[in-house]
DNA sequence: GGGTCATATCGACGTGTGTCGATACGTCAA
DNA sequence: TTGACGTATCGACACACGTCGATATGACCC
């Protein structure tokens, strides 16, 4: 099952966000909204995902070129492109295609749903 | 290398964060730290280990009993041992021995330092 | 159309991870 | 000490994941 944003997927992650953000006392996470939320912080647990998240965040405009990233993280162009993929995926980047090139930005929303995951 | 919370690693994992989540412009999160951020969310990136979290999180005394588990994650002992293990390892869980019993509690700080990370 | 460049996909490989049965370790009560 | 019970570790298995070379796809320019 995939995590994209879809509108579907969007809503059914945040209800399970809700859910297992609930207040003390009520009824713990199933498993299925657990899944839910695992496949997302999956996509964040990565180191080399982790560093593209930083680059992108630090970049003039909130933005990163596909072709600027192998050289940095010292990685070949299929597995920069493979974790570009799971990252946009998981809801986290939104690809956009300039000519030949491929440019990437954060989608904080989602990000902050990852957060919001972790409230105890 | 573990990720306890051992006197060095935890503040050597706290740099990591401030540094993983300094203000724009500043110099992306470097691959050392990226590796030290991603073992504390691979640890919460399970959906058996986020049950268990939110059982905790929805105990009486905010603890549990590693007896009472199995049960309702569907899972054999050893598989519950093992990602009891993993959490405690993150530092995410604490254990306590009560004669025969083993007691978990939340380590909430943790939490907070994984939450942390993913500020955008 | 043909050539070039950036990107995406495919196939294969090694490694890591979740799972469980079997078993060892610790603790308590007779 | 012996037995019983809860917990931790071990060994094995299947599966997922990160990585890269080779190749396909797509866009631009001539």
């Amino acid at each position: 099952m995939s995590i994209a944003p879809s509108t579907d997927g969007r809503t059914l992650l945040s209800q399970a966000v809700e859910r297992c953000c609930a207040t003390e006392g009520s009824a713990p996470i199933s498993r299925e909204d657990a899944e839910a939320v695992a496949r997302l912080l999956k996509a964040v647990a990565d180191p080399v995902r982790l560093q593209i998240l930083g680059i992108v965040r630090c970049s003039p405009g909130q933005e990163v070129c596909a072709c600027d990233l192998p050289e940095p993280l010292g990685l070949a162009q299929p597995t920069v492109s493979h974790h570009l993929k799971v990252l946009v995926d998981a809801g986290l980047l939104t690809r956009e295609r300039r000519g030949q090139w491929a440019w990437f930005t954060l989608a904080p929303d989602r990000l902050a749903l990852a957060r919001q995951v972790l409230d105890a």
